[in-house]
DNA sequence: GTCTATAATTAGATAGAC
DNA sequence: GTCTATCTAATTATAGAC
């Protein structure tokens, strides 16, 4: 630990975790067009050639975004399997729900990088794609078929599955302000964050109706 | 109706329209800052000052654009409202969530378009709401809560369920070419949006666990 | 490691010819 | 209604001082 000059608007010994931790937030707002160098050194209080010295290019950059990104998603879901194994199949099932939930409220940034590169065929995305994102999917799908083998789960089809899942849990914490302006309350704030991880864990364990009422 | 020269590459009678198709795909696929007017023209076959011409400018185009979405979309839901009224009320919602998958299917970039907007308080985010999506919400909110006078739905909080249900279900269009590179099949072909429409359908009613499971 | 200065490119927007 | 030409501002990136 180094106790240096922090905090005095230039000049910092960790300026360059400040601009990859802004950078991640800039890219999720704006997307990698969108989002604009200057405006990550402005986030952060210093230059923008500086970002060059640290990143060498805005693609770089970007790219080390994704790392953190995955980084973080990945030590959540590492520790979920240790919980799993400990736990009823079907209660394992909610656990990993509900870790993702919370992950998704602490860190809304990194599905909405993801999905705002997802839209459009690029050699980022095939990046993305190749190195942290199919892994991970593959997992996802491992544990699925443990829980369609284990006469759990409906036999759906695993991609509408997961990518419902997907969508579902990170668009209620990355549009906030949009549910600001509808509802007037901060989805981020524990007590909605909790509300909302009841009420998605019921909604795909069990579903919205309140009868069974099988077809 | 005048017939005239179109297709050929410059000059027709119907470019603005087509300049307002294309910056609706633009600006779902790279958000309001990513977007270029230069790219819309492109897309068209034009120069890039006949959008000044006319639209007067970015932001105009922008709101064009919005327009165009949800004239599409509250046109869809206007639809759903008659079959409602015939239906058994789980059948009902049960069609009005076919019909929203359909729709999303049919125009990936609507939804695309607004979630692109949501993550980032702006002047822009504040007139979407307040001109188009808070009516529809609020509307959505109606249904919902005759639902649960009904006996129908369970009691749970809306503002969770209509984000779980609005981020599950166009996601799985608008990432098209994600899906594409991990699992290599197109999920806008018809049998895959049929898929879709089941799936989702399944889960958000009844669930994903095979026995009901009451805790 | 961080800055100032600046080059090269691209953005949104306007003027004016056809 | 559509084009060419062009202006101004903003963007990524480099050079060089401290």
């Amino acid at each position: 630990m180094q106790e240096s000059n922090r905090k005095r608007g230039r000049s910092s010994k960790i300026s360059r975790d400040r601009i990859l931790e802004a950078s991640l937030v800039e890219f999720a707002e704006n997307g990698y067009e969108g989002a604009t160098t200057a405006s990550v050194a402005r986030r952060v209080g210093v230059t923008q050639p500086l970002i060059h010295y640290h990143f060498g290019s805005k693609e770089a950059l970007w790219r080390a975004a994704v790392e953190l990104a995955f980084g973080r998603m990945t030590t959540v879901l590492q520790g979920v399997e240790e919980d799993v194994l400990r736990a009823e199949p079907r209660d394992a099932i909610r656990i990993m729900a509900r870790r993702f939930v919370y992950f998704n409220a602490r860190y809304p940034e990194v599905a909405r990088l993801i999905i705002s590169e997802s839209a459009v065929r690029s050699p980022r995305l095939e990046w993305m794609v190749d190195k942290h994102l199919r892994p991970l999917i593959r997992q996802l799908e491992v544990m699925f078929k443990s829980g369609l083998e284990g006469g759990i789960l409906k036999p759906l089809p695993i991609q509408s599955v997961v990518f419902a899942f997907l969508g579902a849990v990170p668009h209620f914490f990355d549009a906030a302000p949009l549910i600001d302006l509808l509802w007037g309350f901060d989805p981020l704030s524990p007590e909605y964050v909790e509300a909302h991880a009841d009420t998605l864990v019921e909604m795909f364990t069990t579903g919205l109706f309140r009868t069974p009422d099988v077809a």
